[in-house]
DNA sequence: ATCGCACACGTTATAGCATAACGCAATTGA
DNA sequence: TCAATTGCGTTATGCTATAACGTGTGCGAT
């Protein structure tokens, strides 16, 4: 599951990501990409899917956007339940992991007998930068 | 901030999530209030706003849809962070409150002085029935 | 009373996010 | 060589959410 060589368009797509200074949506980068032939966002979001897969990319659910992981070379999955803080004034986000929430909320869906698949873990609010 | 007693357009939407046995989106709860006279989707995220404020309802952002909280008559909103597992197979949500998990997290975001104002946590996979 | 304000509501239009379905080309492995 | 897989491009469509405008109603201050 280690990601094998980008193609093209999946490189196209983490360099934008790799860049940027925040999550950035689809749309987002697609529209940073149209010098480079990108002209729909299926293109965008198929390289999307294999970034995910590899776990060079997270997904942003409560802001429908996407940002490279915080850890490069790293294969991020076996980090355990990845968290973010996500500046809701500047757009910065800050990824980190927690073993012992991990713990916690894996002893939950144990007692449950629930079959966790993907966690989010998501806290959005002001960085100290923005909340001076 | 308590639920102040409820508008028109506010008690139909909240009574369809509470009759609902799993999350509805924004749209599905507008088809079922059509014989009621709704005919747009602002009728449906407006009540959506106040019932989210009101605590009574929350919303998944992993799958866009909303759901009545699980602890009626209660302020939600006192319980500290909300975590939900939700089925991918059947659909069923499970709401749960760990106070471990809030501690972790307000530890990390006061040793980063972030400022956090609303936490997402949600597990997406299978139940115990589904996953048999 | 009536003015001003806050709030809920209705409607139309638009913006933003994501996938279905088709076809083609390159790669790979039997 | 043939079939299967994967990536790619395009068009069209569907789903999610909000902007902008106007109406009506209740309610306290003047
Ligand atoms: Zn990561
Ligand atoms: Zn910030
Ligand atoms: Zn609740
Ligand atoms: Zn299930």
């Amino acid at each position: 599951m280690s990601a094998p060589a980008l193609t093209k368009n999946q490189a196209l797509v983490f360099d934008v990501l790799e860049k940027a200074d925040g999550p950035l949506s689809a749309y987002t980068i697609l529209d940073k990409l149209r010098d480079h032939g990108f002209r729909a966002p299926l293109q965008v979001y198929r390289a999307l899917e294999k970034l995910l897969e590899y776990g060079v990319v997270h997904r942003l659910e409560s802001i429908n956007s996407f940002v490279a992981c915080a850890h490069p070379g790293e294969n991020c999955h076996s980090h355990g339940i990845v968290a973010f803080a996500i500046c809701e004034s500047c757009g910065q986000v800050m990824e980190f992991h927690d073993h012992e929430v991990d713990h916690r909320l894996m002893d939950w869906t144990k007692s449950k007998k629930f079959k966790a698949e993907k966690t989010t873990i998501e806290i959005r609010g002001l960085c100290e930068a923005c909340a001076a």
